[in-house]
DNA sequence: ATGGTTGCTTAGCAA
């Protein structure tokens, strides 16, 4: 079973990398954030002429997640549905033939100490409170998508650069820390424990020409899941051409 | 270097 994550940072605009990355690198999960769009507007027919089944939880202009399967999906959440704020589109919690798989699209956090930056730790802390209320460490859960922390000095081309950025700040990465210690494992690192693979590079700066990037798209997995871990990768080649997404698909392949 | 680029929506915001 191949699962991957990807931050398209806009369906619509993306289509015509997305539709021929599907056909060519077939995932039978594909966990989507930023599509940008409302559940109306979203171009279900040219995903589904693919073979792909899609659900969606999208908004106007900003974030939008959305799994897509190659087998029927069963919503079990939109949102957190916690009775906090869900108005922003960032969490989608599915099951797909016995695997939970939650798509999260957590806020960037803009500059530290804004308003921005206090939400996203706020919203790491309510996705770990929504493992602690609706998830147990013993089901096979996938969390994935674009979590915006690089956890180590190992996935940051130049830690001491981005360690005052909303992206690799310490408090940040005690944040998602906080969410990975309710019992997840990075499923990436697992395969791939040498430093220097990122999944996103900023537009600006030539910084994916220079390989400045970060490893900020996550597989995080529980435990009955880890042993199924065969291979995972970060498709780069998505990253190059013509009008890419800042971010770059992450997969895993998992034993049945 | 407070720059640079992209997308949505149309000038300003978010990333």
């Amino acid at each position: 079973m191949k699962v991957a994550t990807w931050n398209v940072n806009s369906i619509r605009a993306r289509l015509e990398r997305v539709v021929p990355w599907l056909e060519a690198v077939r995932p039978d999960v594909l966990l989507m954030q930023e599509s940008k769009v409302t559940d109306e507007q979203f171009p279900r027919e040219a995903i589904e002429a693919l073979g792909y089944q899609l659900a969606t939880h999208g908004q106007r202009t900003y974030n939008g997640v959305a799994v897509l399967a190659r087998a029927p999906i069963e919503v079990l959440s939109r949102g957190y549905a916690d009775g906090g704020d869900d108005s922003e589109a960032r969490f989608l919690d599915a099951r797909v033939g016995g695997v939970r798989f939650l798509c999260a699209y957590v806020p960037n956090g803009k500059e530290i100490g804004s308003p921005h930056w206090e939400k996203k730790l706020a919203w790491l802390d309510r996705l770990r409170g929504y493992l602690e209320a609706r998830c147990t460490t013993a089901e096979p859960i996938v969390l994935g998508g674009d979590l915006n922390v690089a956890p180590e000095a190992a996935d940051v081309a130049n830690p001491d650069a981005w360690a005052s950025s909303v992206l690799f700040h310490p408090e940040a990465r005690e944040a998602l820390a906080r969410v990975t210690r309710w019992g997840l494992v990075d499923a990436f690192r697992l395969r791939h424990p040498e430093p220097g693979l990122y999944s996103w590079w900023d537009y600006r700066m030539l910084a994916f020409p220079k390989n400045d990037g970060l490893r900020i798209d996550h597989l995080l997995v529980t435990p009955p899941v880890v042993p199924r871990v065969r291979e995972a990768s970060i498709d780069r080649n998505a990253r190059k051409g013509k009008q890419p997404s800042d971010h770059a698909p992450v997969l895993l392949e998992l034993d049945p």
